[in-house]
DNA sequence: CTGTTAGCGCATTCAC
DNA sequence: GTGAATGCGCTAACAG
């Protein structure tokens, strides 16, 4: 492999000049510049992006700490990242994360070892330790999908998108409204949580009581919340409506009325959550939170930060959009 | 940031040993390794890559060069590539490539600048000067989804996945074949053209005519193949069947038909093409074609080659699964 | 076992 | 305008 001194050689100049005109240096006359262009093309040669790293300080490259891409809503929030990088100078190097572990080593080195000039966090929420230190750290770090006060954030309020949900259904006449989803209590980011948390306050702001029996949570995945779905319909009393955590678990519960000929929209309401490209095919109502938009917003401060680090963390919140289609409808019945 | 320097000089040792220690080189008394350790502890020192790679000549890192996001089957592919290399000790780069010329660029400078150690490449077949470059260079190169005689490649083989579908329909009884897709010549790797020839290959084998009025090709995505299936439905002799190009615009299809008032698949089988998720969801038959394993056998043929390099390149083909499901039925109408 | 030294390939002073 | 020298932080001989 041809390094720059080759080149230089070649060109019968000093390797300083054929730096010149790797970075485009204007003080280079153009008869030089000209012959180091040509031993360059003689030599098919191209700078070593690692050399030039380690002389700069500079990796023009972005780090990516985020789950493994098990959801749809990662995939769509890294398609964000993905496409506002391509617009800027940086690379991107993807640190996929399957277990606490895993996610607190990166956290742990990849602030201080220079690998990357800058890290964005999608959906994995530092403890308080863990954010300190990417707060002192001089890489700036932006986390999406999730929240600490030190740091600059991109965040939707699943409070309010579990209320929103809610509300929709209540003001459809629903009374008797479950709520579907993934353990409240995760190792990662517990989004389920504060869906559920805005759910309880929508019933209680209107009036209505919440019924434990309701209350359905379990692993992850479409399967288990069909199966989660058949022990809500199997119920006495079943519900009108279920809002589930997410648009995959709500196309569990799909599935499960299906097979147990329970008619949506009929006979059940469902929303989901999140607003991924499956909730458009299955006809599902349910809550965007942009999640595309969020990994565009994310890079963008990023990229600010990378030349004005802010004093003060940077919080910008995505709206949150309720999707009315085909599995949601006016509960008329009277038992 | 502390470099190997500072921690050498706290633990009154030289910069040699402080590298042993990290390097886990036996030959550092217990005592001398301890006193390092506490050094790097008390600095919260952490080596810093760029300088480790520049002087080992090695990345540790792997490059992913694939096209955005944007179909389901890359993002299968990228999953398996994900975890495979979750169980070495690389790091993945992703090169995103929207245009040719983006393409061209990174098949350019990758396989000489030695940013990575190794290349994946995922659904963007080389042309020969291109495969010749990476053939030649000292970084070893894999092909997922695409082909070329000098390169290592995971492949399957879509005229036969072609033929698999169509020989399904036939075999259902089905005359009336039609087959539906992207356009046949894409900037990137046209399959649906391979798929086509697999479709055209059994309908001859079988020795039923070619309808040209059953061939159409379009932009891709699910509108636009639901705008498509819609003008085969209105022919004035209609297709019984309709094989998609993909599993993406199968669902359009089925869209199309349910808002005809179609029955699917009473009175229309249709067959799609990748085995996605959303094929699941949507109980379509389909040729599974393993995109995630062909990831992860990216990835292990990669490694192996890191270490390696077989001097003939390894071609790897995937097995394809016709997976029927709720959307092919038998034919049984007389017309 | 351990310290000194010489690169890795480039950018960047500083003289000329 | 241009070249020689220095250093980025680390690994890897080479001595001792």
């Amino acid at each position: 492999m041809p390094t720059i001194r080759d080149v230089a050689k070649l060109a019968n100049v000093g390797i300083a000049t054929v730096s010149r005109v790797l970075n485009n240096n204007p003080s280079v006359s153009d008869e030089t510049r000209k012959a180091v262009l040509a031993a360059i093309e003689a030599l098919d040669y191209t700078p070593n992006p690692i050399a030039r790293q380690l002389s700069t300080g500079r990796t023009l490259t972005v780090g990516v700490i985020l789950p493994y891409l098990t959801m749809p809503s990662y995939v769509e929030r890294l398609r964000g990242v993905q496409h506002a990088l391509a617009e800027t100078e940086y690379n991107m190097i993807l640190f996929s994360v399957g277990s606490p572990s895993e996610r607190d080593s990166y956290f742990k080195d990849l602030p201080r070892n220079n690998l990357v000039d800058g890290i964005l966090i999608i959906s994995l929420p530092p403890n308080d330790n863990q954010a300190e230190r990417f707060a002192r750290a001089e890489i700036p770090t932006v986390l999406i999908d999730a929240y600490h006060s030190q740091l600059c954030c991109i965040l939707t309020d699943d409070v309010k998108g579990g209320k929103l949900a809610t509300q929709h259904l209540i003001s459809l006449g629903h009374r008797k409204i479950s709520f579907l989803s993934d353990f409240l209590e995760t190792p990662f980011r517990p989004s389920a949580r504060y869906r559920y948390q805005g759910y309880r306050k929508a019933l209680e702001e209107n009036g209505i009581p919440f019924n434990p029996a309701y209350h359905i949570s379990g692993e992850r995945g479409r399967e288990n919340a069909k199966k989660m779905a058949n022990h809500l319909l199997n119920l006495d009393d079943p519900p009108s409506a279920i809002f589930a955590g997410n648009d995959i678990q709500a196309i569990g519960v799909l599935d499960a009325a299906r097979e147990s000929g329970v008619k949506v929209p009929d006979d059940l309401s469902v929303v989901g959550f999140d607003g991924i490209r499956d909730a458009e095919y299955t006809n599902l109502t349910t809550i965007d939170q942009h999640l595309y938009q969020s990994g565009v917003d994310g890079v963008n401060i990023l990229i600010d930060a990378l030349d004005i680090r802010p004093e003060t963390p940077l919080e910008k919140r995505l709206s949150l959009n309720l999707i009315a289609r085909g599995t949601t409808q006016t509960f008329s019945q009277k038992t």
